[in-house]
DNA sequence: TATCGTAAGTAAATCGTTTTACTAGATAGA
DNA sequence: TCTATCTAGTAAAACGATTTACTTACGATA
């Protein structure tokens, strides 16, 4: 029997504004912790009759009892809460990656916190700082360095540094460099003109490199005037428009550009058309990536597909089994996934 | 002095983990007050000397100290964070409001949390519950109906539910229609189709209903079999195409087609395309937002622009101002933003 | 009749901060 | 010398939950 009736307080049905635990026990007279074993099911909670866990059930039921989740973080040391770290987030490439992150993490009930470092050094040691002060159990890094020290587990979506804990998931680059290649090739090009990433991109040195050396394991010489490297910040394919220019301005005549992503390609095919050349009729254009726009894109890209949305989910589902097996913390270094040559209609037979 | 000097521990700078500000406080004799004080530069420290001060500035720096946020939130009753709800996150649209809620955000050191419904009723009624039980301190929905009560403040961008305490940021719609008319209009057209869009898209109505008032007011008769419904969930330019086909086997003439957005824009322009009808040559077709695509769409979208970017930052701008002055709280209900007519060249004057 | 076990709970510590109200000692003023 | 003021702090409560270790009353058993 409650032992302080005089302290009971009947509660108000409030119309807005929230009801603690505490609140919840002083109106049934019980205490807070009899409340939180029967809400939590916990089995401690045998001993309880039955009538009363159904007072207790039917008042939080009532008064929409919801537990702040502030208060339960801090006492269990966990918040549940991932953060994400993107260079922006309206690149379509980020956006699918985080999208396979999300679908993951809601299965668990875990959210995540984003934030974007617009490729400023300052953010880029801000944002994971703040991230770890709000007591992320993880990190995901998207298309971004890591300049900070970590407390917390992170994997690294296209992230091609060797550190320590920092689990990279990366695509087999060579293989996609294949793919790509071995495309052109068959379709009869010979002179191929490449579009270098920006150097802040995680994967422009890779992709780059593994192209260069696929080409020569296939005897296709890749001049150096038809290297051109993307400059720009903006998600725009404007920064593929004004590269292109720049390779029809050096005069040198190629029939294939092996463009760094999708939304470099859209940009060029603009570039192309303006200077009369028709794609692919003239000029074949292999994207990278299989943005959303590339499907229906005219003409639609034939393109490298990265499965992003699936790399976001591999990165979420791998940080979750490290949280749960601390032990196999350090098993994996880097995750691999594999392209995917998608053929559409931007690329065709070489001219003659 | 410090009255307890045998209590002292002396820390060993950890390489991984982190100080709380107990230890901290152990480790040089104090009290966790007196750090507090100092390191949140508190009126309250003034009696405290220099020398004290710069000796607990060096300690945290040294170990690194990172309050606890969330032990600080639980304090201060505050999370210095907001929810955001979105259909889902790579459709261009949303990843662009979002974008202008961050930016918003950041600046103020705010965070926060994504959650997509996918337009599914369980989520639309889980999701803010969720983030309602983590304490957010407002909600942003994107695009999304609200089915649920809340006990924060709540800006809906494109929202057209007049629900109390809930502020909406909507396009001027009238002057849309009127903007879009009008240009295709002036171009000579008179069989206009029209795609209007899903049911769960929050402006589906109001666009729909604008345009056929706005033609009425131009004496542009809408032939009830020139109007399709777009059918499907996903963000993908397929459901242009889809309906576009329906047009077209409708066998009805028209030269102009005024989609519900840019990515069906580009969809039945594919569809279009298939059929042998060049655009803009025998049909204009004029979208709707400027999302990144339609730019560099092939050929580049005409197109109504909503100020996406703005409309996320005016929603977070209005939620702070709401947190800072409850007073305003019902003030404004509802915030207009003015839409735009970008003409590229998917629209051109009318055949004959 | 003493004691044991069980049913039905509760008190208090804890998580890591912030903040209010206080204290002990030193100095200054009357 | 006595009081008032200042200096340099500190103790303890609070935020809202969870959890460990207890208490009390009652019925059954030896």
């Amino acid at each position: 029997m409650p032992s302080k009736k005089e302290k009971q307080i009947l509660l108000v049905k409030p119309a807005t504004g929230t009801v603690s635990l505490k609140e919840l026990a002083q109106h049934l007279g019980l205490s807070t912790t009899s409340l939180s074993l029967v809400l939590n099911r916990s089995p401690a909670a045998t001993s309880i009759p039955q009538e009363t866990k159904d007072r207790i059930f039917q008042a939080a039921e009532e008064f929409n009892y919801r537990p702040n989740y502030i208060a339960r973080s801090l006492r269990a040391q966990r918040s549940f809460t991932f953060g994400v770290i993107v260079p922006e987030l309206s690149d379509g490439y980020s956006a699918m990656v985080l999208n396979g992150v999300e679908s993951v993490l809601a299965r668990r009930d875990f959210f995540y916190l984003t934030a974007s470092h617009l490729h400023r050094d300052d953010l880029l040691e801000k944002n994971p700082q703040m991230l770890m002060e709000r007591q992320v159990e993880a990190i995901v890094a998207i298309d971004t360095p890591i300049r900070f020290h970590s407390t917390v587990p992170i994997v690294n979506v296209s992230g091609h540094e060797d550190i320590p804990g920092v689990t990279n998931v990366i695509l087999n680059h060579k293989k996609a460099a294949e793919l790509g290649l071995k495309h052109l090739k068959l379709l009869g090009h010979k002179q191929i003109a490449v579009l270098k990433g920006q150097a802040f991109s995680s994967d422009t040195d890779i992709r780059f490199q593994t192209i260069m050396e696929e080409a020569e394991k296939q005897k296709i010489r890749i001049d150096p005037v038809l290297i051109q490297q993307l400059e720009g910040e903006l998600p725009s394919p404007e920064i593929g428009y004004n590269a292109a220019k720049k390779l029809l301005a050096a005069n040198r005549p190629f029939t294939a550009l092996f463009a760094f992503n999708d939304v470099s390609a859209i940009g060029a095919i603009r570039a192309f058309r303006e200077a009369k050349m028709n794609v692919p009729k003239d000029i074949s254009v292999l994207g990278f990536d299989d943005i959303y726009a590339a499907a229906y894109h005219n003409p639609s890209l034939t393109t490298i597909r990265q499965p992003l949305f699936e790399m976001g989910a591999l990165a979420a589902k791998t940080l979750l089994r490290r949280l749960n097996e601390p032990s196999k913390a350090r098993q994996q270094e880097t995750l691999t996934v594999e392209p995917q040559l998608i053929v559409r209609q931007s690329t065709a037979k070489a001219k003659n």
